[in-house]
DNA sequence: CATGAATGAGACTTCATTCAT
DNA sequence: AATGAATGAAGTCTCATTCAT
């Protein structure tokens, strides 16, 4: 029960759900306008999704499935963990200036006090990167990295490249390059010389 | 036109609001919820703050100060970058944990997208801490760091912090010490051994 | 776009308007009072009239209608401008003491100082009686009456039914009759005998 | 129990209400406003009068006082009811035009469904004027005016200046002296030539 | 007696959700 | 199944009045 029909009205929602929530935030988009915008009937929403919290979960959760998807496929040739965090921070910082409306909602994400609204991101990201983790685990074996707790040094990752990237889109303060270099260069050796 | 009575119940009402804003955030919180906790009639609200956007903002500017207050005053001692590092992110991360309605405040700060609150936190940062600033330049001069922009350092650090609080206290799956070191560590010397 | 029920509602909300504005006047009447007598949902005033005011002047607007049809349709077989002061002055006070509401509200609209609640009366009269201003021009030509600005005479002749409505009404000091005569002799030849 | 400094105050409050009220209406004058133009503090407006509906029927009397002592001194030379007739429009009309402030209380008065407002305009227009009722009489005994309800002529000759002369302030559609020659062509002999 | 800060009832309006068509 | 008109709870803000200083 999901006729191609319906799969295809879902994501018609999601994309113009998309780019209301990425404007405007949980809280100042409207049902209205963004059943305008997905040209369907307000009532249509309520359909497809319990209500607005459950939209909006979703929409996170469609952008996200999206951003890793490609993330993922940018990653996997990777042959090490010093490849793979370079690669990482070049795809991520790509896909986001690519895909300003992905990023405004995975910014944006963070903003309500929704406990979903994180998860859900996480979730998503486990699905596709979950096997790279193991890189880690190798680099530290193989003594290449200091022993640390590989999800302590992820968070710190895509914090940094979400705020750098937010940074560099409303003050062009930073290029692009330097932005990137930077985030490789501190993960990599650090500040010291 | 500033009576030490008026003053003190500005300040009743900023820590109320704290309060409020921080469980509820910006758009949860009711202006009715804050006049009550500040033991004051709603009109009250109105004379001291404009509405309610400028009660948040002011209420973020609030805390901020009191945050940066504390750990000016925890790192004024340091004697040089390395120092410095090492300290802020020891008071930074301690104030955090001891004052959870300040971190809150800063969090949802960060990610309310209100142009205005994103900024009042870097103007207060600036007050207080432009004069460590300089530790830096030197330390580029010195040649004991590499010449990276000390501005994307510190949106790194800044950010870094918060979210690893953020998931210290969300689900402990870290402990506090686990976090310092960590930061401690990369921003020094990254990942590599 | 205004199907028949949604006609049928408009004017559910006038006629229920109409009856609070007569009675509260447009600060004292409140909206949810209005919604309560329509019988429909505050909402659904505001689907149907941008806020108050324009549902106030749509309400004026409304009574005009009804009453300068009626007065048209009682002075239409009128011969010359003798015969059309008396239809008129009858039939605007019958009128009147008929649809105590409609009184009220005109009443009113004069009194708002809402440039928009003048106009609309005007407008309305404008658009019924306008073909009955030849009269006077006619008699004028043939040199039954004096050369006057015939804007003047109509100013006067409104102003003075409506108040002595009002007064009628408030203390039934004079009868219907004694007003209807006054009104038509002083109108036509003065107080003079 | 009045002593002059209370007199004089309270003349003084009237005469901020007056401008306040003449522009805003009962409704939209505020309190704070009128007790800034008056310099008084807002409590003291509460001393000298029980609430603002007390303030403004005070507010009203006071201007009537005002005009109907000027109209008053101006037609009391006036030798029968011919001469009474135009002296009271001409002075009338004068007086509203060089004391707009007057007017547009006058004209706001009937506006409020406050009934005090509406009477109080007329008690002190029999306080001043009640003397010359007698021309009337002294008129139709005479045989040179027909018999009419007194009253009737007088409200209706209020009522016609009044929305003349509000018609000329808001378009200037009539000049003053068409506007006065019209009302005494009327009253005297109607439109009949 | 004067002040103006504090109060809080109550006004308008919005918008997520429901439901008749 | 889809629509969008209707709903009404809930939100922000104003302002007449009170009252401590």
């Amino acid at each position: 029960m999901a006729t191609v029909l319906q799969k295809k009205r879902k994501k018609q929602i999601l994309e113009a759900a998309s780019e209301i929530f990425a404007k405007e935030g949980l809280f100042g988009a409207e049902q209205d306008s963004i059943a305008k915008a997905a040209e369907v009937g307000k009532g249509t929403l309520y359909r497809y999704f319990e209500n607005k919290n459950d939209l909006y979960i979703n929409t996170i959760e469609f952008q996200a499935e999206k951003s890793f998807r490609y993330i993922d496929s940018h990653i996997n040739k990777s042959e090490n963990l010093d490849d793979l965090l370079i690669n990482f921070i070049e795809a991520t910082v790509d896909y986001f200036l690519k895909n300003p409306i992905t990023f405004d909602i995975i910014v944006r994400s963070n903003n309500t006090m929704l406990f979903e609204a994180v998860g859900v991101v996480q979730k998503v990201r486990d699905k596709y990167l979950s096997k790279y983790y193991l890189y880690f685990d190798k680099a530290i074996e193989e003594g290449a990295v200091k022993t640390f707790n590989k999800n302590i040094i992820l968070t710190m990752l895509d914090t940094c490249i979400v705020s750098l990237v937010y940074e560099h889109k409303s003050n062009s303060k930073y290029s692009v390059r330097e932005i990137k270099d930077t985030l490789i260069s501190i993960f990599r050796t650090g500040i010291k010389k």
